[in-house]
DNA sequence: TTATATAGTTCAAGCGATAAACTAACTCGC
DNA sequence: GCGAGTTAGTTTATCGCTTGAACTATATAA
């Protein structure tokens, strides 16, 4: 088929090309292989000429940009037993660093990481969003992000920007979320700039199971770089990665796997459709069936696990019945998209034991030899995987445009 | 989220950026105004350089380059009344022209079209190809397609390249057709090289369904640029277009909404699955459902609809069902996908008017306010879809890079 | 005929990548 | 301990490409 990848330097947007983006867009071939080796491989300008195939003239003017920048820094020189004249290793500054922040349903979160991904700070604050408007929750998140902020500053750690994840559908040009039902949003718009006042890039919207999908990626061995990550929280999402790449769609929010059709003959979505896999796979719907109503998130995942562990029917029942509607989004969703691997987030990991009975078999009959056992993994990634995943696209919009930085100061 | 459209400019591969990429990639963007103010629109030079934001002397050295290569044409210049020196026309050069090709079960097919997509010269050939191998069916298409060259050539045209459509999964690198299970084949490594020996684009692979969707978007308003198009033959398959780009998915076959599960208690598949849309709105489904067995393919359409205007019950039931099944692959397409466009072609393009109100039904109930009836459409593009796709794509590809042709003579 | 407006070309300047020459710093062998 | 060999990184000249301004060309309007 047509590649779509297309040539290097092709722009896809009508606007002219000049030499200032053969800069900038070997800015940032420099900066993703030093990004690669790091920490600490000690990567010198020479590694980098090899690896990325520009003259060791060019290297050493663009990484002087990024030296000036902030970006990177130079480490001691490499007195290992080689021969010749020792280079000098660079990394990521770690000084430099991201906040990441999530807004969920009964907490707010966030944390900060340095430019390679490691957290280094993190907080969360319970506090029930469902019935509260947009505003006084990203007021509450600017003062835990201002409190973050000042301890990461101590430290003398420079926020550069951060990334929020809102499980819902957003709109990350407009700072909006289109529809967040289970925080009870529609079209609210979030001043995201109150959130982290003056920092160079400003603070970046993120759907939650898009940001988890791209936490993922960075546990995953080379080579694994296109997946579906399903998100299993109070709604069933998902992030769906191809080469690398988040794919969102026209309209940037694709993935909505929690709303294929898995039941025709189904009960009645809370999106208005029929049959949703959320009706079935959902944490309100596999605590109902199970029997437990009426406890908190956390509490009622904690019983199911006890009752799955205790050999209770109804919950048993409930699991594998969520397993086998989720083995059949999944198989349609592998055929639709030519998707050979998934990971399970949210609940779907937390029962992962359980639920991967029910779910091979379905996979197995819908799928056949598409999605085997070996295809389907947990998810590496904890609680924080979504403001982990928030500020790594944050780094990672930074490596892809270096230059940003570099003009602001 | 995460721009996925890149700065201009910036490689998505390792490769560094030199300034022959900013040349190539304003090429490119060049040769794109000239293409979308075509045919006969009377592009001058300095509209080009206002529409891309390059500086006259850019454009002019870059129109130089193209007229060089052949790819357009100067044409006369334009005494409107208007103020000031006339500029001089551009189009592209109608002596050049790609070739079409088209490999399906029961026939082959070949046509030339010119730069701008129109069809010149076209022939169909009747052909089991069902119980024969690869290599007899490319020599007969090379047969074909020699005729049709001769003829161009007769008229002053030369033939640049070609494309190839065939009715299953194919690795367009490989040369290879993977999978075409109505065909019979499978890893059948085509000799494209022998179908336009000496052309300097070559010959491309295509998938059928994908290539038209492609042809279906050159029919579309502007803006209509994202949709997922339905491909109704023998089996059902999908091409997916967004910002006016095929998504191909992570190997390159992504799309197949003939395997989507809309049935889990459903008749088994061929593809070793259950219940996949295929089963119950493929043609052999829906003919066999009517009763209708035993005739050829293009018989038992004509059949069908003469069915359906006599009012057969059977064959109403029949069309219902896939209309209705119908609704609930694209209703899980269109969530997980965020679609919001559909054309419909194949037979459920000559069956429209029978099966939409099934499908609208559907729809209302699976994916309410997602897709509405208006947002289902027919396919413009009529037999030769497949063929005007691929070939469109190799004019695609030579607008995208259009250096190619310029290094070859 | 002159003024004005628009199209397209020519030319000097600037920027960025490249290749080759050059300097710097280390290891090895004697 | 010292020169030869080896590798790292910088300097310098050159080339390619876009740019902006000056310039030429060709129309309409008065």
């Amino acid at each position: 088929m047509a590649n779509s990848t297309m040539a290097a330097g092709a722009p896809d947007t009508g606007t002219p090309g000049n030499m200032g983006d053969v800069r900038r867009s070997n800015l940032s071939l420099v900066l993703g292989c030093i990004v690669q080796s790091s920490p600490s491989t000690h990567v010198t300008r020479a590694q980098v000429a090899a690896a990325t195939g520009l003259t060791k003239a060019s290297v050493s003017s663009l990484v002087l940009d990024l030296l000036d920048a902030g970006i990177i820094r130079e480490i001691g020189l490499n007195p290992q037993g080689e021969r010749g004249r020792p280079g000098v290793g660079m990394e990521l500054n770690p000084a430099r660093a991201v906040m990441g922040m999530e807004i969920n349903v009964d907490y707010i979160a966030a944390g900060v990481t340095d430019l390679s991904g490691t957290l280094l700070l993190h907080r969360t604050r319970e506090r029930d969003n469902r019935n509260s408007a947009a505003g006084p929750v990203v007021a509450a998140l600017a003062a835990l992000t201002a409190e973050l902020r000042a301890a990461a500053e101590a430290q003398g750690i420079q926020v550069l920007g951060g990334g929020l994840a809102v499980p819902g559908l957003v709109d990350d040009k407009a700072e909006t979320v289109i529809m967040a039902p289970n925080l009870g949003w529609n079209l609210e718009v979030l001043d995201l700039g109150s959130l982290l006042p003056g920092v160079p890039l400003g603070t970046t919207l993120f759907n939650e199971a898009n940001a988890a999908a791209l936490a993922e990626l960075g546990y995953r061995p080379a080579g694994g770089a296109d997946f579906l990550f399903v998100s299993g929280e109070v709604g069933v999402g998902g992030g769906l990665v191809i080469s690398s790449e988040l794919f969102t769609g026209p309209d940037g929010h694709a993935g909505e796997l929690g709303h294929v059709v898995v039941q025709p003959e189904g009960a009645a979505c809370s999106c208005g459709g029929t049959g949703c896999l959320e009706t079935v796979a959902g944490q309100d719907a596999i605590f109902f069936a199970a029997g437990l109503v009426g406890h908190g998130r956390a509490d009622s995942l904690a019983r199911l696990q006890a009752a799955l562990a205790a050999g209770d029917a109804a919950a048993a029942d409930a699991v594998a019945r969520a397993g086998h509607y989720l083995g059949v989004a999944l198989a349609s969703t592998a055929r639709l998209l030519n998707i050979s691997s998934v990971v399970l987030g949210g609940h779907f990991a937390t029962l992962g034991e359980w639920i991967q009975p029910a779910l091979t078999e379905s996979l197995a009959r819908y799928a056949p030899g598409k999605l085997r056992p070996e295809d389907i993994s947990l998810s590496a990634v904890g609680e924080a995987g979504a403001l982990l995943g928030a500020a790594g696209s944050v780094v990672r919009s930074l490596v892809d445009a270096p230059y940003r930085l570099r003009a602001q100061q």
